[in-house]
Formats: C-alpha cells, structure tokens, sequence
RNA sequence: GGCGGCUUAGCCAAGUGGUAAGGCAGAGGUCUGCAAAACCUCUAUACUCCGGUUCGAAUCCGGAAGCCGCCUCCA
C-alpha cells in the first residue's frame, strides 16, 4: 500500500506526492507564546512529530517549519500588563516551549521563524494583495476582501452566506466592507501601548493569519506539500491563509492540508473553569513520566479525539515498561541459534507498523505490530534460551527503526545509569545469595527497591532496573 | 440556527461487508529460595439503541439518544 494521508481540503485519503520526488516540505503550526503550552497544544505537536519522524523513516528528506507566533492580541495584553517589553515576555514562553519539547522527545523542526522577525515579509506581502485590490484600507487598519477570492470557505466547507452573523462581533466590525473579511494590518491603538512597527503601512502590527502565509513561503516556497494544525485552525485560520497566499501568488498554496482533533481531559473538554487545564510542567509536577505522557498522546490516532487521564498515563508507563524491558532482554540475551523465526518474525512486524502508519499514520497497528515483535521474540528466547547474534542485531535494529517514529520504545537513558554505592549493595546481595543467606539477601533487595532500583534473579545472573513512577 | 465528528470488554484502542488486532488491569498456572521478568490458560455469542438492505453488518442506509468540535485570532 502506498504512503496516504487524509487531507481536510478533499475530505478524503490520497495517496501522498510531494512536489519533489524524495523530499517534503511542511508547515507545522506552532505555538502562541503569550503562556506556557497545554497538553491539547502539545497533542498537536507530537502529532507533528508522527508526521515528520515517519516521512524520515519513509526516506523522504523532511524540511519542517514551525512558527512561533510572538505577536498577536495575547501577547501584547500580556507584556502591557507586566510592563515588560514584548521581547522579554515572549522570550520566558519560547524557552519553556523548547524545554518542554524535548521533555516529550520532540524532534526539532528545520525552522522556527518567530513572527516579530519577519514584518517586512508580513508587509511586503500585505502590499502586493493591496496593489491587486484584494485589500482594501479602511482607517489605519488593511482588511483582506474576501469577496475577491471565489474559493473562500473551501476548506473549512463553510457558507460565507450561511455563517452566523454577529456571534462574535468585534469593536472593530463596523468598520470593514464585509464582517468576514480580516485584518492584515491593525492600525496601532492606545491598548497596544508600545508594542508597534513603523512601516510603509504605517504604525501598527500584522494581523494574525498573514505571519503563517508570509513565513511558510518564504521557507518552503510558494506551494509546499503539507500544512498541519489543529481542528480549530481550520476556520479562520488556515481558511485565511489560503486567502492570502493563493491571493498573492495566484498559485496553489498547499497540497496536503492535516488536522489533529482535540483532547479532553477526564471526560470532560479540557477548560480553566473545570480545573482540568494541565501544562507538561503541571503533569510532570505530579510525577507523571514525559515518556507516559508522549505514549499517550501518541496512541491515539490524531484525527480522533482523544481522552486524557490519570489511569491512562499509569496504564501507558506499564506499557512502557514491558517495551523497555525487552530492550534490555534482547541485549542480554545469551547465545543460541532460532533457526530463521526471528527473522521472520521481525519480517512481520516491520510490514505491519509499516503497513498500519502507511494508512494516515494509523498508530494501533503500529504499536500492535510492535507488541507482536515482543510476544514472538520472548518466545523464542524462552523455547530456545538465547539468540545469534545476527539475530539480535535484526531485533535491535528493527527496534531502534520503530524507535526513530515513535520515540517512546528504548528504555530512558537516564535509567541505564548506576552509582557505586548501589553497584557495591548488589554485589554483596549476590554474595549473600551464594551463601544462601537470605533473610540479609532480601533485605538488600528491600533497601534498593526503597532506593528504588529493582533486582530481577535470572539465568544470566542479577539484573538491576530503575522503578520509574 | 448552519456544518462536522464520535459511541467497540473494567479502562485505553484497532477493525469500514465474511463472523471481534494490540495494550493496561484482573484470575489461575509454569519458572524462582522467595520475588521480578518471561511464558501458558481464562476474561466482548458481540460492537449505544431501534428499524432496514444483504446469503451475511461493528462495518452500508434511515431514525433515536448521548458526548464532542467549528461558526472571526482557541491545538
């Protein structure tokens, strides 16, 4: 089967072709930096990383973009508040961002344009869809005309004359031709306090929509192969930017448009008035494990919803735990010949995850396929007590293939690590044993585990784990 | 009001016409000094409900109920 995502614009699964046979150009939206991110925010980011980390296994050269989005009517209420300058607000929630990406082992994207460093784009653009009358100025402030762009709504599968009016109706509203058409340029007002640009649009700031369009092509082109976000960018958002994009260039803006519904939380859609709103430091304050958290988030598939919850999380790390300690299993495994059922057994499940994230990134049978490598493999090590090591490098290799996607599989590193102090207890504990001393052997174990190092007694000698919570 | 999605075991979650993947939890067993890990056995006559199409439906069609989302800056 061939390599098929679905893409919102057609509503359907197509096959996937990028531009450029062999590489992929991708847009993926970022975070607004006016707080810290959420665990919705951060579904959407590691569906992200699916999405890039599998084009990688697939072969494909990936060139990723991720904007940050530093400018926008949060951010400026933000920094006004603290009387911060808008830099130094943002910079404290760009930082958090990166922490806590590579908390949940995201891989970084090629770029990650910040919107405050390309007004000039924002501005060039905002003149071109000017000269063509396709904006219009009203006040200090450039409004795109959306009756100029016949596709409008295509997308989203909106009604521009069914849309309901006046659920939301801005200050501002009076003021423009149609009340759907959006702001490309907001002229500066007292509320922006000293967040502006003085620019051949004049004094002000770039509307929300246009940093994606002016971004994304400048670092992937005028047409580029995937553009990602949330349900929720669908309309306006993404909608917008096709606006302006197409609108601008007169050519197609993105080929494959991807959408990750949203998660809640408990049961519950995830809101600051149900006390159900977490960021990862809030979930990690709690003990929960980064890995559980990314197993989680990963093992839905991202186009249905998702239900986050405690159990889940504590269900995820055991999981996990059977994962990581195959790992070390299959490394220590001692000698011994299967006679060809590794292989096949490794042919299996290469073709199942393939086969499964070939499907729209369809990650049950990815990780199914996985769980079968784990249960085929054990047996043999039990019915044949050892493995080649051709086999073993097959096994490992195949598992660090399925790890480069899904990035959860290899035991932390952080947990491979041992002091002296606990090495030397471990070495008295087998001592013990030889003597078949017990009752002090037993003791040692119960000392480490309260250390929390586990000791397992196998063929092998004693093998030790660190408990993760 | 318009548009869209979801409902599978105690929990999570695949499966979109041929008789229910996988994981977690639970019960019993093998192994072990005891454990742990691993393995074995068991755990949905059945897929929200009601109709219909079909030789055959969790899967298609119609209806109902519940939950969720978008409808101008929320992933």
């Amino acid at each position: 089967m061939a390599l098929t995502f679905f893409n919102t614009f057609t509503r359907r699964k197509e096959e996937f072709k990028p531009i450029i046979d062999g590489e992929v150009r991708m847009y993926t939206c970022g975070p607004t930096v006016y707080d810290f991110a959420h665990i919705g925010n951060f579904r959407a980011y590691i569906f992200e990383d699916l999405l890039r980390r599998y084009l990688i296994y697939r072969g494909f050269k990936v060139t990723q973009v991720m904007n940050l989005t530093d400018i926008d009517d949060k951010t400026i209420r933000g920094c006004n508040a603290k009387g911060i300058s808008l830099n130094d607000y943002t910079a404290i929630y760009k930082k958090a961002f990166f922490e806590d990406l590579d908390a949940l082992k995201i891989q970084s994207a090629e770029h990650y344009p910040e919107a405050t460093a390309h007004i000039k784009e924002m501005v060039d653009m905002v003149k071109i869809l000017l000269e063509k009358g396709i904006a219009y100025t009203m006040g200090s402030s450039i409004y795109y005309r959306i009756t100029e762009f016949p596709n409008y709504g295509r997308l989203s599968g909106m009604n521009l004359a069914e849309l309901k009016t006046g659920v939301r109706i801005d200050v501002e509203e009076y003021e423009k031709e149609t009340a759907a058409d959006f702001a490309l340029w907001k002229g500066w007002d007292e509320s922006d306090g000293k967040v502006f640009w003085e620019t051949e649009l004049g004094k002000g700031r770039p509307g929300w929509h246009i940093e994606c369009s002016a971004m994304s092509m400048k670092y992937l082109g005028q047409t580029f192969d995937i553009h990602t976000g949330g349900v929720d960018n669908i309309f306006p958002h993404h909608e917008n930017e096709i606006a302006q994009s197409e609108g601008a260039t007169g050519k197609r803006f993105v080929n494959y448009w991807m959408h990750n519904a949203h998660l809640m939380v408990e049961g519950r859609k995830m809101a600051k008035s149900f006390n159900n709103f977490y960021t990862l430091k809030d979930l990690l304050n709690r003990g929960l494990h980064p890995l559980a958290v990314r197993y989680v988030l990963l093992s839905t598939h991202y186009r249905q919803q998702l239900n986050f919850t405690f159990d889940g999380v504590k269900a995820a790390l055991a999981s996990l735990q059977r994962l990581w300690d195959f790992h070390t299993n299959i490394t220590d495994a001692p000698h011994g010949d299967s006679g060809g059922r590794i292989s096949s057994l490794v042919r299996e499940a290469r073709e199942k995850f393939i086969g499964g994230l070939d499907d729209d990134l369809n990650v049950s049978p990815a990780f199914a396929a996985v769980f079968d490598l784990v249960k085929g493999a054990n047996i043999v090590l039990s019915e044949v007590g050892g493995l080649s090591p051709a086999e073993k490098r097959e096994i490992l290799e195949t598992w660090d293939g399925f790890d480069s996607v899904l990035g959860v599989i290899k035991p932390p590193e952080e947990s491979l690590i041992i002091d002296e102090e606990i090495e030397r207890l471990i070495q008295e504990r087998i001592d013990a044993r030889k003597r078949k001393d017990y009752a002090e052997s037993d003791r040692i174990r119960d000392h480490l585990s309260g250390k929390g190092i586990i000791l397992e007694d196998t063929k092998i000698g004693t093998k030790w784990k660190r408990k993760v919570k």
